[in-house]
Formats: C-alpha cells, sequence, structure tokens
DNA sequence: TCTGGGGTCCTAGGACCC
DNA sequence: TCTGGGGTCCTAGGACCC
C-alpha cells in the first residue's frame, strides 16, 4: 500500500487535561480547564461548550459556569511527557519531537518486522494507554504534512490512514485552516479571494500564490496543496533559542520593578542555558505595550557565553533604553530570549595572520569553514583581530 | 473576553566587505 | 574617479504553532 516510507503522526489529545483526569478520577467526563487567567488546556467535555486553549478565563467560565478549573502542574506533564516518547522510542529510534505532546514517527524500516503501519499505530495507541494512562491520536500516510492532517481529522482518541491511492481525495475537500502554517491572517486573505478549501488552493499557480502570500509561505502552500512535502523525520533536533517571559497586567511599572524582573529572567533562562550545556550570542529583550502591540530589542556579543552576570548587564542596557517609550506607552509584558545558540565547550583558535594579498583572508576563512563548518565560523568573529585572528567556534 | 508561556521560521533594511 | 552586484551579518517585526 505504501510506496515509499509511511510517516506517524502522534498527538496526545488535550495532553494537560487529560493528565489532570489521570491523575484524579473525579475529574474524569467532566468539563476541565487548566489555567485560570487564559485557558492553557481544555478537556473535550469543556470543549464541547465551546472553549479553546488561548481562551480567556472570564469567557471560559460563561461558557461553562461548572467547568472545573485547574491550576497547571508543569512537572507533571513534563514527567508524563518523557513517558510516553520512551513508547514513542520504542517503537521506532527514528522519532521527531515536535512539542511537548507530539511527535513524527518513521516506521518505513519496520514494515516487514512489525507488519504495516497501521498495525504498528494501533500497537502504539495501545501501549500509550497502558503504560502512561493517555489517550492518544495518531495520523499515517507518506508525508510528515498528511500524517498530520490525518491526526488532526481523527482526534480524538482515534486513529487514520490515509491510503496512497487516495491522497489527494482526502485533502482536496478540507478548509484551508487544516494546512500546516494558514493561521488567521493567511486565511483571511484566502477568503478574501474566495478560496476556502486546499482544492481551491491547488487551482492557484504558484505564481499567483507567491504574489498573495509572499515567497517562501506561498510555495510551502503551493507544494502542501498538492501533497509535496519531502521532509524526512528528523531525529535530534536542537533547540535554535531559549527564553522565559511574564506577563506584568495593566499595573504601573517603574524602572526598579521591571529591573527586578528582567533579573530573575535573565537569572532563569541563563540557568536552563548552562544546563543544556549551550552558550548563546544574542539576548532578545521582549516588549509588550499597554495597547497589546509588540516590540522586541536585541543584541549581539561576539563570543558566545552562558554567563549570568554579562547577559543580565546587555539584556539591562536594552531595557534601559527602551525606558522612555515604556514610560510613554505603558508596558504588559517584558521577556528576555536567548538566541545563535552553540556549544558551552567553544573552542578558541588563535592563528597568526599576517598574509595582506587580496584574497587571502578569504581563503583562509575557507578552509576553516571547510574544517569546521560554515555555521561555526564567521566573519565578525575575525574583525579586529589583527595580526592574529580568532576564531571562536560553535559546533552545532 | 481583554488576551499565557514556550517556541519556529521568514522578511526586509542597513552596514559592511569584496 | 565613479559605480555596480553579490554576499554575510545584525536588527526588528510578524505569522504561526502547541
Amino acid at each position: 500500500m505504501f510506496v515509499s516510507t509511511p510517516i506517524l503522526h502522534a498527538d496526545l489529545d488535550a495532553f494537560y487535561a487529560s493528565v489532570e483526569q489521570r491523575d484524579d478520577p473525579t475529574l474524569r467526563g467532566r468539563p476541565v480547564i487548566v489555567g485560570g487567567g487564559v485557558v492553557l488546556a481544555a478537556s473535550y467535555e469543556a470543549k464541547a461548550f465551546g472553549i479553546r486553549t488561548a481562551m480567556g478565563g472570564a469567557k471560559a467560565r460563561r461558557l461553562c459556569p461548572h467547568a472545573i478549573v485547574v491550576p497547571p502542574r508543569m512537572s507533571a506533564y513534563s514527567v508524563a511527557s518523557k513517558a510516553v516518547f520512551e513508547v514513542f522510542r520504542d517503537t521506532t529510534p527514528l522519532v521527531e519531537g515536535i512539542s511537548i505532546d507530539e511527535a513524527f514517527l518513521d516506521v518505513g524500516g519496520l514494515h516487514k518486522i512489525v507488519g504495516a503501519p497501521e498495525l504498528i499505530a494501533r500497537r502504539l495507541r495501545a501501549q500509550v494507554l497502558a503504560e502512561v494512562g493517555l489517550p492518544i491520536t495518531v495520523g499515517v500516510a507518506r508525508t510528515k504534512f498528511l500524517a498530520k492532517v490525518a491526526s488532526g481529522v481523527a482526534k480524538p482518541d482515534g486513529l487514520l490512514v490515509v491510503p496512497a491511492d487516495g491522497e489527494l481525495e482526502f485533502l482536496h475537500p478540507l478548509p484551508v485552516e487544516r494546512l500546516w502554517g494558514v493561521g488567521k491572517v493567511t486565511a483571511a486573505k484566502l477568503h478574501n479571494l474566495g478560496i476556502r478549501t486546499v482544492g481551491e488552493v491547488a487551482a492557484l499557480g504558484e505564481t499567483d500564490l507567491v504574489l498573495i502570500l509572499g515567497k517562501a509561505a506561498g510555495r510551502h502552500l503551493h507544494a502542501l496543496a498538492h501533497n509535496r512535502d519531502p521532509r524526512p523525520v528528523q531525529v535530534g533536533r536542537r533547540r535554535r533559542s531559549i527564553g522565559s517571559q511574564r506577563a506584568l497586567g495593566r499595573r504601573e511599572r517603574t524602572p526598579e520593578d521591571l529591573d527586578v524582573i528582567l533579573a530573575s529572567l535573565i537569572d532563569g533562562v541563563t540557568r536552563r542555558l548552562r544546563d543544556a550545556h549551550r552558550a548563546c550570542r544574542t539576548v532578545v529583550l521582549r516588549l509588550r505595550f499597554a495597547d497589546f502591540t509588540r516590540a522586541t530589542r536585541s543584541h549581539t556579543v561576539i563570543h558566545p557565553t552562558s554567563d549570568t552576570a554579562l547577559l543580565l548587564s546587555a539584556a539591562r542596557q536594552l531595557l534601559t533604553a527602551a525606558l522612555p517609550e515604556i514610560a510613554e506607552r505603558g508596558i504588559t509584558l517584558l521577556g528576555v530570549s536567548l538566541t545563535n545558540l552553540g556549544n558551552e565547550d567553544t573552542i578558541q583558535l588563535m592563528l597568526p595572520f599576517d598574509d595582506h594579498t587580496p584574497g587571502a583572508l578569504d581563503a583562509t576563512l575557507d578552509r576553516l569553514k571547510d574544517r569546521f563548518g560554515s555555521s561555526s565560523v564567521t566573519r565578525a568573529a575575525l574583525l579586529g583581530h589583527d595580526p592574529g585572528i580568532s576564531v571562536p567556534l560553535l559546533p552545532d
């Protein structure tokens, strides 16, 4: 049935709420909301009342006054997630985690030994339920994208296999919102042109889609609508940023208040950075004003670091520079994020460099890039180090 | 209904270099 | 002397996802 590698998309149902119902039997069969200010997760009993993730808590309680609201227990969800991923890796080593409750599994090599993909998927669902006590939905298809669409359609507690000879028949009647990467803004643009289904997107030429949505998004959507998605399941993808933020409500905040919050954000985030044995080069300060518009300010240093004091001082400079705008517009959220991540154990190379003939520097750079990978050696790192050049290496 | 916290990827302009 | 094109990096903003 499958010409190329079958892929499973496994997605836990209403994850946080399911963990709460598993751990407290009195919650089972009842509408459960995790989180107070906004809904972090809602059980399917709560979703039946129209409650959705990211909805304001007040509206959720109005829709379903007898819903049970519980505070989030992040560590319990983290433990449950690890147990589920154990089951995934027990099924196949080719597991790509996408979030705390979702993963792709490449079961291509398993066909002859274990059985058809559908059987593997059945067994996986049974095993997650038996060993971790959580319901999980699985979509099976030849591509990642289609497997994810399939699990979305099969939810909750379902299994859906898209046969290789029925892909477009399955895909084209679906609403455009089902396409990965189509959110509110993109959906509105398409709706304005009278485009509502995936099939109608497929009928459009790529040039038209690029004109409407931009180069990357246009090409991406065009490919997906024609069921072209060559991306393989990638094992061991590394995190590209680490961040933390705090919503501040509408109270007035003094610069001193903000400094205390900033220090605690940087402290937490650099701790996580060091725990992961990583270092960063860029600090991003995130601001949300009283009107809920957002802004970012960033600073990049030459040498990768995980040092709290150093990164705090960089973040403080960004905050200080933003204080006038904050005073004027009010602030409702402060956040930091560390990006440009490399490994903690960066190597510092000092190379003699006194060759001033044209092109010599580039030739040296090229040799270093060949040896250590192009992302490890940057021109910026070389500036100002004549006659020696200093190369921080960030093997990723 | 006033709106959390954690991420990913893309775009565009300006500085700088060759 | 004047000017062009291509490439990388940094910064800022925005869409989207769970």
